[in-house]
DNA sequence: CACCAGGCAAGTA
DNA sequence: TACTTGCATGGT
């Protein structure tokens, strides 16, 4: 049943808003680097702070890892909270350093739970910003779930008002074919609709495609 | 003007 | 364990 409600979900969502392409980034590094960005952020901020890093010529380990973090810190500014996730991008960068040699690549090739382990052991790092990697930076079949998926389950009837993350993660991936491919789209699909017509003051389903389900 | 955005950690009781 | 608060810019 919550297999036949979730293919739905996805195939309503899908025909409504069409293919998203996420994630938006050219390389595993800045992807990472973007989903410690997005923290209660929108992506718009986002995209400027990452545009500064561009333009600045440091959008590499080597190069960001490097950088003073007062600098760091000046660059990401549009993202809001820039103080902190400039902490958060260097206990990350000591991490990849301190683990790995300074190599994300060799970071990016562990075993999905030790991978998601490593980052999880960051501070400043929690269960979705980790999965955002593990996910769109890593390609491996794991669920993102954020305030979006819950606003939506929950408006729906789907779920509990106290299910936590790993449960709304586990009813994804107990009931999908785990296709890193499958919950790359359908995440991408839920923060569309949440932006749309499932936000946070907007009306309980006012004339929603998920109408009815 | 108020409210929100692709969270997280630290503090309090 | 279960709340609450700080962090901050930029768009609507």
């Amino acid at each position: 049943m919550a297999h036949t409600q979730l293919e739905e979900i996805y195939t309503r969502l899908y025909t409504h808003f069409g293919q998203q392409q996420w994630w938006p980034g050219d390389t595993p590094f800045e992807v990472m680097v973007g989903a410690v960005l997005t923290q209660n952020t929108n992506w718009s901020n986002v995209e400027k702070a990452i545009d500064n890093l561009k333009r600045a010529g440091v959008m590499s380990f080597e190069r960001l890892s490097q950088l003073p973090v007062a600098l760091l810190a000046e660059y990401i500014r549009p993202a809001g909270y820039y103080n902190i996730k400039a902490g958060r991008l260097r206990n990350l960068f000591s991490m990849i350093r301190q683990q790995y040699g300074g190599s994300l690549d060799q970071l990016l090739e562990e075993e999905t739970e030790t991978l998601r382990q490593a980052l999880l052991s960051v501070k400043g790092i929690g269960q979705e910003t980790a999965d955002s990697i593990l996910l769109y930076a890593a390609g491996r079949p794991v669920f993102v779930v954020d305030a979006y998926t819950y606003r939506i389950l929950l408006r729906h009837d789907l779920i509990p008002e106290d299910f936590g993350y790993g449960e709304i993660q586990e009813l994804f991936m107990d009931n999908l074919s785990s296709d890193a491919g499958l919950f790359n789209e359908y995440h991408a699909l839920l923060v569309c609709a949440g932006k749309d017509f499932c936000k946070k003051t907007s009306p309980k389903c006012a004339d929603c495609p998920l109408h009815g389900l």
